[in-house]
DNA sequence: AAATAACATGAATAAACACTCATGTCAACA
DNA sequence: TGTTGACATGAGTGTTTATTCATGTTATTT
């Protein structure tokens, strides 16, 4: 017979992971300790080890979940798009206000470059494949040029990235339409004149 | 009297900045020991503290070498182009392939995000500052179209770099010139039809 | 009410690691 | 040749920290 949740403590595993992101976010991986994150959620250091395995797993757990997270935000952002440059205008527009909201995905994200390379290649790799997909059926209908679809999908995933985190978390820049706006440019007639 | 230069070890310093290199680019900084560095240049540990006061005293001696050398290899790559579009072109090719070589470099840079924020943002502000002004110059004779540089120097600062760190540190592409070509499609003349 | 098992605790453990320091070595100069 | 001081050593120190575990506590089932 299934056990009923008990209702000792509401969403402990739900209040360590919110933790966990600000931990990560104020310190990093290797600065925030489980302590800190036991403090922050209001818990046990001993009950961290009920919910998660080691720091490390609740470390790919978060990542995964951010994954699914901006997966799922450009999904809907695009989903009623005409045509491919709609769609990347409202696909950017989507990314930069979600990190605008939550500025500690890139701390969460990047740092699984020091942590375990392969975590950071998967993860973006997942994110080109799935575009790459995308640009060549654009290219079929004639509405993106012919550039190779995986570079281009990381120019792409480059552009939005690297734009969120310095002019958005570095630099607090809240005129996302701006950047967006200046970033389309590009995209639709080069940087040239 | 300046006392000529001791052959006891020859080049210790810089044995020991090689070592860690190559250290924090296989292990990270908070992954690699004084220990490893010490041993991966065949010192002991006490050593180490002569040539430097602290880890972060080395790491930042690092960050700001790649720093110079970036600069240096990009100013010389471009320094006879005849117009932007060519510098642009010589600058993105002379940045990869100096990757290429040196594939350490990101592993160095990117985790100052999670030793201190200010480090990478000081980083990068340099670089895009220094951009930004090489495409206000532009933008006035008239090269380069109208594009808050600002952003524009983010977003070629961004291509470049996460495609350098995806597809040739991560995926081992070794055709720059293909990579380059396909960027500079998109600088020329966006991605749309 | 007793039994059960999930949930929770926090002191204890063991390993890792940055940094120190007392001691040693060697090249240059008086 | 003896003195000097820079260069080098590596065992030791103190701290931090991920993880464990023996001991509670509470909600549910019998």
């Amino acid at each position: 017979m299934v056990r009923p949740k008990t209702q000792r403590g509401i969403d402990t595993k739900e209040r360590i992971i919110r933790a966990a992101a600000n931990v990560f976010y104020q310190k990093g991986y290797y600065g925030g300790s489980i302590s800190d994150i036991a403090n922050e959620a209001g818990v046990a250091n001993g009950t961290f080890y009920i919910y998660f395995d080691s720091k490390l797993d609740l470390y790919k757990y978060l990542l995964s979940e951010y994954g699914k997270r901006i997966r799922a935000n450009s999904s809907i952002a695009i989903q009623n798009a005409a045509n491919r440059k709609e769609a990347e205008r409202l696909g950017i527009k989507s990314f930069f206000e979600y990190v605008l909201k939550d500025q500690s995905i890139f701390n969460i994200i990047w740092e699984s470059l020091y942590i375990d390379k392969n975590l950071f290649d998967e993860f973006y790799s997942t994110f080109a494949e799935s575009y790459a997909q995308q640009l060549k059926k654009a290219q079929k209908k004639g509405e993106v040029s012919n550039i190779d679809p995986k570079v281009l999908s990381y120019v792409l995933i480059g552009i939005t990235n690297f734009v969120a985190l310095n002019s958005i978390v570095l630099k607090q820049e809240k005129n996302t339409t701006h950047i967006v706006n200046e970033v389309m440019k590009v995209l639709e007639n080069g940087m040239f004149e």
